[in-house]
DNA sequence: ACATTAGGGTAG
DNA sequence: CATCGCTACCCTAATGT
């Protein structure tokens, strides 16, 4: 994972785009080097702390080649040694990594997968690097060869094992019913000293096509261990071969015509195979086209005469055109088998069943043929349930990734290669996706030791970070015993005394603020300036915009002349912004004042990573820059005077500013941001000389507020912007119509509006030899537009195109289309202090994120139909701890949106989408390290009233002509619905209403609470099972706990991916007790306690002043609000809230089960109502 | 073909 | 102690329908 930010970096620096930061130092380098001279080349490292790791990182892995791996190996070798059942285990796991380096070198890969594979080689999914798995007979003998040959099966079997991983096609009731067996079947295994891939195996077999391989494999894989004498010169054939065999047992289900493959006796498919290899080899020399025959394109296109049937709805429209260019896939192998009979494709892939995801080197259709001739299915769509054996990209985004988790996922040249080889090839020597190490950890106590090892490496890179390293160790040993956990869920139950006690923390707490604390929040957005820089934009674009229109549209009126003047096409625009805004304002209300044309001055919050808000030009003279650290900002600039925020202030000058602007005759103003505006005053300068006005706007706001404007004015907002550049700082400058060019001409390319680092960069590949001097917009003007658009896009190239002319069409009229100024979105970002233990912790903060995204939504008066939650999570290269403090570091961004089937804001539906994408994205907690929140497709408040009257409705159901959840017909189209997907596991009650049934069908809370999660039977029937244990409905537990701890982690991620409960619910008690805490825990939730530390303050909760002490009476009072709201046609919008605030605390508090007294209470109230 | 989604980039 | 790295909007590319 390092080396492949590495490699990245490496390749092109640009790609590195997942960063939040990504351009810091470019920008540096870029803006830096032209600003001020001096040394900027070291200071590089304080300016991001992202740099310094990826520094630190190209160090470690390209310096000494070993070191890493050396570490872990280390690592797993003294966790190796805790107990027995994992001794092997993890002891293996270090043979394998050593055997795997070596292996690279021999193997003479390319430079390219060389690096991937060794990257890949942690990443095995846990289950195949599961050594333990080995029968005990490869663990003969200590010696070096013994111990190579050993793990040279174990790579073999590893295969066997990965390719019948066919959880995918397993319902749940069968996966859980194999996860059974294997628990069981292990248990029996530690005395019968078997291995458990081939029990595993087997089972899968089993339980997939019904078909019994009792000792296949076994005598397989004994026969290679008697055999193999060449341990790094793997037979790959024979295991191939046999590989094969296990796969057609399991592909069996779907074609059965190719049996006699299989029945081939292992020992005589091998000299066909070779020579089928080199007949390949040959043919690969040339493009994978020449592969094929001719006539291969033509097909592709041609046949669609199939797919004209008359197909019911769309998913069976899409099962059935799949099963068409199956059929067509068919025919078409069946065709070239005739037509080159003299050549054949070795069934290399039979069995596999392959997706293609994304943009491939062999390009798709090329795969699909290749795939295809040598026996392998492809897969046009990937469907929600992974048929998929293997997934075939190049590529993969940050979500992909996560989505693919439990795939096998392979990069092309796995394809190319085994048919090169003319052998299917050890997938897991392609693959993409790493897994995460740092996953097996969390469950045993060795992980100890593997944090202790990142908290010294964490410390050797940033020694501050020491501390909060060691913090972390002593929590994650907590967490070390899955079985601690059945204990503690009992404390949300029945709260004792460990909870008192860790009540006291909660007082403390405030000791280190991060997004765990309840106000967080609160104290977070206090002191943000960016928050502040939004929120005013946003205010002003609301409030301001619409009293301006209004001010503008009466003065129109008054004066129906301007109308015609502002029909005139040479327009006047100006651009008008405080010089260095915060700092003038803070100097200024600093006591005693300071001059800010003399002292160099700062608005900072203070420390070395902090940001530099603002800066006065004597600063910026001396290689300061809004944004900086302050540390590298005082590197450059020793004396600089620090000095704090006063957002008071600087919204009250804004207004200030405003208010003078706002009283010119103007044609339109749009507010830019807290200390920036255009205006078009071009009806006020047919009367009056531009550069005189500016001087007049110059000086009035200097009177009234003491702070320093520019101003620029040019013919459109691009040439303003450009101008207003032009006359900083304290100036004012116009461009003339006739000398657009010419002033163009040395206006730097980054200084164009919209462009920033990214792009620079882009470009600056084009003008190699510019060297560090600027693009300027005279050699932009060079380029062609073609070129521009291949380089930039449709819409991006042609805007530079036109910039470099001086042309700008953007409009500020905010009288002609006042709706281009409305908000199309809400959302609110947190990237700092973004600290979790627990799962459970971060439902609880995006519960606050639900909150405070209903509050803004009411403040913004509109409601929301889709919902996005967007997941910064730490790069696997970045330290635990980044430079700046609680601060993210390097990330990639994960994002999810879902769509809620109603317009609304209302908080129970918010929080509940939040969490339930919180869990399918699937996130390792504790790399959370920035969360975000967007509600979409926005409508006004008012209209949606006017559509839907019934929109502030209880969020329960009744029947008949009462109340009823219902959506309106009239607007089917605008709201976003969500597509029929399985009830969502919630921990709070909330309406998911399913939008395209009638409102009836509608189940009542308790019935869909109660309801299983998933609906897991319904489908298909369970198969029978040869080995005669009793099918269960849940996981063992206790036997699953008896599994090697990697088998477990794998076997939890498909858990994950079904969404099914990965972790035990509360060991004896009562039936209905389980379903509850089913339904109220996440599949990855692990223990509850720590929440209940911070949240919880038992005597101080209380509903409507009455204390939970007094439960009855809350009850009656719920009961009275029922009946009230029904009377009164609806609940009130705040009590919605409230209530659903008194849920959460309330499920925090007194757990899962007071939650559903309430609930049904509330439900037999309703139901009275019914009759 | 067109709509939607995820991701990325930018500005202040 | 530190530190408060937000947020709306646009665009593109890849997918889904
Ligand atoms: N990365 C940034 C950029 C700006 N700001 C704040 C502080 C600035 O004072 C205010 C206005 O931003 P400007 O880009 O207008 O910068 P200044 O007003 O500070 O300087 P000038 O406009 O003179 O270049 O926004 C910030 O907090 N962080």
């Amino acid at each position: 994972m390092d080396l492949k930010l590495s490699q990245k970096q490496k390749h092109s620096e640009s790609q590195l785009t997942q960063s939040y930061w990504p351009m810091d130092r470019s920008q540096d380098q870029l803006e830096g080097d032209k600003e001020r001279q001096e040394g900027s080349d070291d200071d590089d490292n304080d300016y991001d702390d992202d740099d310094d790791e990826k520094k630190e990182e190209d160090e470690e892995e390209y310096g000494d080649d070993g070191v890493r791996v050396d570490v872990k190996s280390s690592q797993v070798d003294s966790m190796g040694t805790d107990d027995d059942g994992r001794v092997t285990s993890l002891g293996l796991g270090r043979r394998l990594i050593g055997r795997k380096r070596d292996n690279d070198v021999e193997m003479g890969v390319d430079d390219n997968d060389n690096e991937e594979d060794e990257v890949e080689e942690e990443s095995l999914p846990v289950l195949l690097r599961q050594p333990s798995s080995r029968p005990s007979e490869f663990l003969v003998g200590p010696n070096e060869q013994s111990e190579k040959e050993a793990l040279s099966q174990m790579h073999s079997q590893s295969q066997i094992l990965s390719q019948s991983q066919d959880w995918g096609s397993l319902n749940d009731r069968e996966f859980i019913s194999l996860v059974n067996q294997l628990s069981q079947e292990k248990s029996l295994l530690n005395k019968s000293n078997l291995s458990y891939v081939n029990n595993n195996n087997n089972n899968n077999n089993n339980n997939t096509t019904n078909v019994t391989l009792p000792r296949e494999n076994n005598t397989f894989l004994k026969s290679i261990n008697e055999e193999s004498d060449a341990p790094d010169d793997i037979d790959n054939s024979r295991i191939n071969r046999s590989l094969l065999h296990d796969l057609n047992v399991v592909g069996n289900e779907e074609d059965d015509d190719d049996d006699e493959v299989v029945d081939i006796p292992n020992s005589s498919l091998k000299q066909p195979q070779l020579q089928d290899q080199e007949a390949e080899e040959d043919k690969y020399e040339n493009p994978f086209s020449s592969l094929l025959p001719s006539s291969l394109d033509s097909e592709q296109g041609g046949g669609g005469a199939k797919e004209a049937f008359e197909f019911g709805d769309y998913a069976t429209y899409f099962q059935n055109k799949q099963a068409g260019q199956q059929e067509q896939d068919d025919i078409y192998v069946d065709f070239v088998k005739k037509a080159l009979q003299s050549k054949t494709h070795p069934p290399i892939f039979k069995g596999c069943i392959i997706y293609v995801n994304g943009k491939t080197n062999p390009d798709i259709s090329q795969l699909h043929k290749l795939i295809i001739l040598h026996g392998g299915k492809f897969l046009h769509y990937l469907g929600s349930k992974g048929a998929a054996t293997h997934i075939v990209a190049d590529n993969l985004t940050p979500r992909k990734k996560l989505e693919f988790r439990n795939y096998k996922v392979v990069k092309a040249s796995w394809i190319v290669e085994s048919i090169k080889a003319g052998k299917l090839l050890f997938w897991s020597d392609f693959t993409l996706i790493q897994v995460d190490y740092g996953q097996v950890k969390l469950n045993f106590k060795p992980a100890a030791v593997d944090e202790v090892v990142e908290k010294t490496d964490d410390a050797a890179m940033n020694p501050g970070s020491v501390d909060n390293a060691g913090g972390k160790l002593t929590g994650d040993e907590d967490n070390n015993d899955e079985f601690n956990e059945i204990s503690q869920l009992s404390h949300i139950i029945e709260p004792g005394d460990e909870l008192h006690a860790t009540d006291e923390d909660v007082k403390q707490f405030p000791a280190q603020m991060d997004a765990r604390h309840p106000d967080f929040l609160k104290t977070f957005f206090a002191k943000s300036r960016l928050h502040h820089l939004s929120s005013w934009k946003m205010d002003l674009r609301s409030d301001f915009l619409s009293k301006a229109v209004e001010v503008l549209k009466k003065r129109r009126m008054s004066n129906p002349s301007s109308n015609v003047l502002s029909q005139l096409g040479q327009r006047v625009i100006m651009h008008i912004d405080f010089d260095c805004f915060f700092a003038t304002v803070s100097a200024l209300k600093n006591t005693p004042p300071i001059d800010i044309n003399k002292v160099p001055v700062c608005v900072t919050n203070g420390g070395k990573s902090a940001d530099v808000a603002s800066c006065n030009y004597v600063a910026r003279s001396m290689g300061c820059k809004n944004g900086m650290w302050l540390g590298k900002a005082r590197a450059n600039c020793p004396n600089l005077v620090c000095l704090k925020y006063y957002f008071d202030d600087y919204e009250r000058i804004s207004k200030m500013f405003y208010d003078i602007l706002l009283s010119y005759e103007l044609d339109s103003i749009l507010p830019v941001s807290i200390d920036e505006a255009l205006i078009d005053c071009t009806t006020l300068c047919q009367t009056l000389d531009p550069l005189e006005l500016m001087k007049e706007i110059k000086k009035k706001v200097l009177e009234k507020t003491q702070c320093s404007v520019s101003c620029g004015c040019g013919s459109n907002v691009l040439l303003a912007k450009l101008a207003l550049r032009h006359a900083k700082p304290d100036g004012v400058y116009k461009v003339d119509q006739e000398n657009v060019l010419q002033f163009l001409n040395d206006v730097s390319f980054r200084s164009l509006p919209g462009i920033g680092p990214q792009i620079c960069n882009k470009l600056a590949i084009e003008f190699p030899n510019n060297g560090d001097t600027d693009i300027t917009v005279g050699q932009i003007r060079t380029l062609k537009l073609d070129a521009l658009i291949s380089l930039f896009g449709q819409k991006t190239g042609k805007t530079i195109f036109d910039y470099a002319r001086g042309k700008d069409d953007t409009s500020i009229d905010i009288l002609s289309n006042p709706e281009n100024f409305s908000r199309k979105s809400v959302s609110i970002d947190v990237n700092w202090g973004i600290r979790f233990d627990e799962p459970l912790e971060v439902e609880a903060f995006l519960g606050r994120m639900a909150k405070e995204l209903n509050q803004r939504l009411i403040r913004a008066r509109c409601v929301g139909s889709s919902i996005v939650l967007k997941l910064a999570i730490r790069h696997p290269s970045a330290p635990i701890e980044p430079e700046k403090y609680l601060g993210m570091g390097h990330c990639e961004f994960v994002s999810k949106s879902s769509k809620l089937g109603i317009n609304t804001r209302e908080l129970g539906l918010i929080s509940t989408e939040l969490k339930h994408t919180w869990r399918v994205l699937g996130v390792k907690t504790k790399d959370l390290r920035g969360v975000s929140v967007t509600m979409n497709k926005l409508v006004s408040e008012d209209q949606q009233v006017k559509e839907d009257v019934n929109q502030m409705k209880l969020p329960f159901k009744v029947n008949g002509k009462g109340i009823a959840v219902k959506i309106s017909p009239s607007k089917k189209n605008k709201v976003d619905q969500p597509k029929s997907k399985p009830i969502a596991i919630t921990d709070i009650p909330s309406r998911r209403v399913s939008p395209r049934k009638n409102v009836m069908q509608d189940a009542p809370i308790l019935r869909q609470l109660k309801v299983s999660p998933r609906k897991t039977n319904s489908k298909s029937p369970v198969k029978t099972t040869p080995v005669s244990l009793p099918t269960k409905d849940e996981i063992e537990w206790d036997v699953f706990y008896e599994l090697p701890i990697e088998i477990q982690e794998e076997l939890k991620r498909e858990m994950a991916r079904r969404n099914m409960l990965s972790s035990p619910k509360k060991k004896n008690g009562p039936r209905y007790r389980h379903d509850i805490q089913n339904l109220m825990q996440s599949p990855t939730k692990k223990k509850k306690r720590k929440v209940t530390q911070i949240t919880s303050q038992d005597n101080g909760l209380s509903f409507q002043g009455i204390s939970v002490r007094h439960f009855d009476k809350i009850l009656s009072k719920l009961e009275q609000w029922i009946d009230f709201s029904i009377v009164e046609d609806g609940p009130n919008e705040i009590d919605l809230n409230l209530f659903y605030d008194f849920l959460l605390r309330l499920n925090e508090i007194k757990g899962p089960l007071r939650v559903f007294g309430v609930i049904e209470k509330m439900e037999n109230r309703l139901h009275l109502w019914n009759c």
